[in-house]
DNA sequence: TTACAGTACCTAGACATACTATGTATCAAT
DNA sequence: ATTGATACATAGTATGTCTAGGTACTGTAA
């Protein structure tokens, strides 16, 4: 598995609560914000991102509603929930512990 | 997925390499030595470290033998290949861009 | 002496989730 | 008229960790 997929699993809930809780986004917009956001490091495939979406807006955590352009478009954009806000913190808790944890182990600045 | 397996995810080979980069280990002192270096927080179960193991040293990432005890017990003890510590460089690096990209998007000094 | 906990290895099958590939449709530009 | 960008979606695949189970030896305590 490349590494960038790899490493990513488990961060990709993480990263959307993030991007949603900073405003409502719909999906296309997360992925061009994440690429930008990141500096060209994370690249959502629409086959990862909208299941994701799906995911998560059943577990409450995010809603979505649709939107229609002046041109006809339809957007659907998910903004987050009480419930997908304490996730949130709860996810940057957890990131915190597995970066102290992760640093103990493989000792970067020994490197 | 508790945190702690889904975080773990691909972080694994990155681990295992630090710790057999230490020195040789066997797999059962691999999980006490993971677990005591990051202080509780990684617990391996035999049934993620071994297929690990496997995969690794079909790799060449790391090389196994077997070593007889006075007691008559048999260890396998591995220790990491000339390929295996350019791999760990590798992924120490990738590690380190992985951090930035996370901590660019999740801005935890905001939280 | 037997029962249990610890050491030490292993595999099979389940499960979660990110991937590739593909599909639909609209709009702007060439 | 065709391409690329926008915008959503699903089906099936691949990967890797998990749970659960198995074997076998050692030392200790009841």
């Amino acid at each position: 598995m490349a590494h960038r997929r790899a490493l990513i699993k488990g961060s990709i809930d993480s990263l959307l609560l993030s991007l949603i809780g900073q405003k409502p986004m719909y999906g296309y917009q997360i992925i061009k914000e994440l690429e930008q956001q990141s500096q060209g490091y994370f690249r959502l495939r629409e086959g990862t991102l909208y299941p994701a979406l799906h995911r998560m807006e059943e577990a409450g955590l995010i809603s979505g509603g649709w939107q229609l352009l002046p041109s006809g478009q339809q957007r659907k954009y998910y903004h987050i929930t009480e419930k997908g806000l304490l996730k949130l913190a709860e996810k940057r808790s957890q990131w915190q512990d597995y970066l102290v944890a992760m640093n103990l182990v493989i000792q970067p600045a020994n490197a």
